[in-house]
RNA sequence: GCCACUGUAGCUCAGUCGGCAGAGCGGCUGAUUCGUAAUCAGCAGGUCGGGGGUUCAAGUCCCUCCAGUGGCUCCA
């Protein structure tokens, strides 16, 4: 028997031998980290006997394969160890995830010391190392085995004819599984129980809830350290936390969902508007704005009405129904619409920075990231079709300026036409095929996101990750043809003749409270200088360097530097480390020396040395490194 | 909206079996006049999320509403 390693290295088998020995032989050095195998292309168990000639390579953790399976082991040992606690609880599916891996059952509500027994019970499975032993069965056998489980019963008849019904133990459990796993449970020990939640049951499905137990696993407990170390380190960055910390903004009990944007906060939201009004500017674009509410009939022509509703704030005014904008898009169209148009005029390039309001369902709030009032960078362009491409080329141009300017790695994601949608499905075609066209032109990578698009266009939606990893949604960029047919609009052409504009929707860094909400999380609150609510701090050395330090500070504010004085009631030392936690870019000491020489001490954040400048001096760089959006003070 | 959990001073949290509401930080006041990550002392600050109930007695037990957290669903 002739078995292909990786590499194309031929050896010789005997028949019957276990993947797991043939691989351990031939790799010894690396054989320890061998968790399962791959079997002409197909994961198998280390244990699965070779008997015909194959090709066959080892998988690890670093394999994605590796990993599904050592997480998909991790959800075995979770059912496992909640059987033994709840023995009534019934197991439904357990697969690995993105970041590590669930397992669903029918069970009565969970509670934390459920999870104390069920870490008890675990641990004693790894340290008994008891193997993962496949087992196949016929059907009846199955049937018969599962009978108190009706999930696995409906598996077990989904199951195709003719393929092989498999069942793993570890220790007394069972489970049904097509596997493969890893060779035992001591391979667990980097397991760690996340926690648990009710699932939304599917409309109309009875009895009792499911609950899902969330984890991740790792090979070493050391792995699995690092990644709480780096969990630990994601919390103590949620922009709440900063948010809160730095008085940047505020929520109430009262007004769920609606932030308060403090005056340290308004800064950055006003910075931001500067920067995006910069390119508005650049790029060809008006600003306008558009009423807040709009009768329903304004709606019911936008498809707001039929397709958007449940997620409208509603007025009733004088018998008249009014909805609370959650788009711009109506009011732009209505402008388009208010007077004739000319070929000439476009692209017409509308911008409104409008605060909308989305009644968004009270459970899926979370700070800035997920609001009931929110301002996009918004903007509509109406377009002559062929204008189409250079538009987009342009927008996708400037997403990557601007998020390298915030140092945010981004991704693309084409959203496609979704199960409730407006339209002809040629035109959404047309619509999705031009903007996969923009984003191969661009040389991007991007993700296909079925059936994931707003209901009046497709869209490229712009994904950005914090420093830590975690994916958002911020910008977006939507082809419509839907929305200004609906609204009638109509330019003259060249021709002569009345033409429909297509219209693209665009926010580039989404919403300022998403957005915020991410980039705080990703500068951890250190705002580069251009953003810094506060840019520059004075601390005079004592009560004589006070006055001096007043009039410092405003000859640092007339260059138009946000700055401010920490007079001196409580010790040096104690203010700068103040400033330091208040990640204050620039701190300026002012003491007898600097006041002698006209000179002060720079202490730049995160830098323990500091620098003496001559004030002009400091001026200038503070505003050099300000006036080019520099990243670092 | 659904499931679970949580809610004590501005913040972070302690409060045992139901028996007098606490600490640190922050704030204020005073002393100190300071040279690059915490000077010292004193003081103020609470409807224990709201409402209802059980009890001689509720921060603590029960019900309910509100808000938050983690998921589900949804989404910028």
């Amino acid at each position: 028997m002739n078995i292909t390693l990786p590499g194309g290295r031929a050896v010789v088998g005997q028949v019957g031998i276990p993947a797991g020995e043939l691989l351990a032989r031939e790799m010894p050095d690396r054989a320890r980290s061998f968790l399962a195998a791959l079997l002409d292309g197909r994961p198998v168990d280390l244990a699965t006997p070779l008997t015909a000639d194959a090709e066959l390579a080892p998988l690890t953790f670093a394999d994605r394969a590796g990993r599904d399976i050592l997480e998909h082991s991790a959800a075995h040992l979770v059912a496992k160890a909640l059987v033994a606690t709840i023995p009534e609880a019934r197991p439904t599916h357990g697969p690995p995830t993105e970041e590590g891996f669930f397992y669903d059952f029918e069970v009565r509500p969970l509670v934390p010391a459920d999870l104390d027994a069920m870490r008890t019970a675990m641990d004693r499975s790894i340290q008994a190392r008891e193997p993962f032993v496949r087992r196949e069965i016929s059907r009846a056998e199955a049937n018969e085995l599962f009978a108190s489980n009706p999930h696995k019963l409906r598996y077990i008849a989904e199951t195709p004819e003719g393929e092989p019904i498999s069942v793993y133990y570890t220790g007394a459990f069972v489970d049904l599984c097509r596997g493969p796993h890893v060779p035992d449970t001591g391979w667990l020990a980097g397991i760690h129980v996340l926690g648990f939640s009710g699932l939304e049951r599917d409309a109309g499905s009875e009895g009792p809830s499911l609950q899902r137990v969330r984890g991740v696993a790792f090979p070493t407990r050391a792995e699995l350290e690092a990644y709480l170390k780096l969990r630990a380190e994601a919390e103590a960055r949620d922009h709440r936390v900063i948010g809160a910390k730095q008085e940047l903004f505020l929520f109430l009990d009262e007004t769920p969902g609606f932030p308060f944007w403090l005056p340290k906060g308004m800064v950055l939201v006003r910075e931001l508007e500067t920067y995006v009004r910069e390119h508005l500017r650049r790029a060809g674009y008006s600003e306008v704005r558009t009423p807040l509410l709009f009768p329903q009939s304004v709606y019911e022509t936008s498809g707001h009405w039929e397709m958007y509703r449940e997620d409208m704030f509603v007025s009733e005014l004088e018998g008249r129904t009014f909805g609370w904008k959650p788009m711009n898009c109506p009011g732009s169209m209505l402008i388009f619409r208010s007077r004739a148009r000319s070929y000439r005029e476009l692209p017409l390039r509308l911008a409104e920075f409008a605060p909308l309001h989305r009644y968004e369902a009270s459970g899926t709030l979370h700070g800035l990231t997920r609001v009931r009032e929110l301002v996009q960078d918004d903007a509509h362009l109406f377009l002559m079709e062929d204008q189409i491409d250079a538009e987009l080329a342009v927008l996708l141009d400037w997403i990557r300026e601007a998020f390298t300017t915030f140092r945010l790695e981004w991704s693309y994601e084409l959203s496609t036409r979704p199960a409730r949608f407006l339209g002809e499905v040629a035109t959404w075609e047309k619509a999705e095929a031009t903007l996969e066209r923009a984003l191969r032109a661009s040389g991007v990578p991007y993700r296909i996101a079925a059936g994931e698009g707003g209901f009046y266009a497709p869209k490229i939606d712009i994904h950005v990750r914090d420093s830590l990893g975690r994916p958002w949604q911020t910008g977006t960029i939507q082809l419509d043809y839907q929305m200004p047919q609906r609204f009638g609009l109509q330019y003259q052409g060249p021709d002569g003749q009345l033409h429909t504009p297509v219209v693209v929707h665009r926010t580039i860094l989404g919403t300022w409270e998403r957005f915020l909400g991410v980039f705080i999380e990703h500068c951890a609150g250190r705002f580069p200088p251009w953003l810094a609510p506060v840019q520059v701090r004075v601390l005079p050395v004592s009560d004589r360097h006070a006055e001096a330090a007043r009039g410092l500070r405003d000859e640092l504010a007339s260059t138009g530097l946000r700055a401010e004085v920490a007079s001196p009631e409580e010790s040096l030392p104690k203010r700068v480390r103040a400033a330091e936690l208040d990640r204050i870019p620039y701190t300026l000491v002012l003491g007898d020396r600097e006041a002698e020489q006209g000179t002060v001490a720079v202490r730049i954040r995160g830098s323990k040395e500091n620098r003496t400048m001559s004030r002009p001096e400091f001026t200038g760089y503070a505003l050099d490194r300000v006036r080019r959006r520099e990243y670092d003070p």
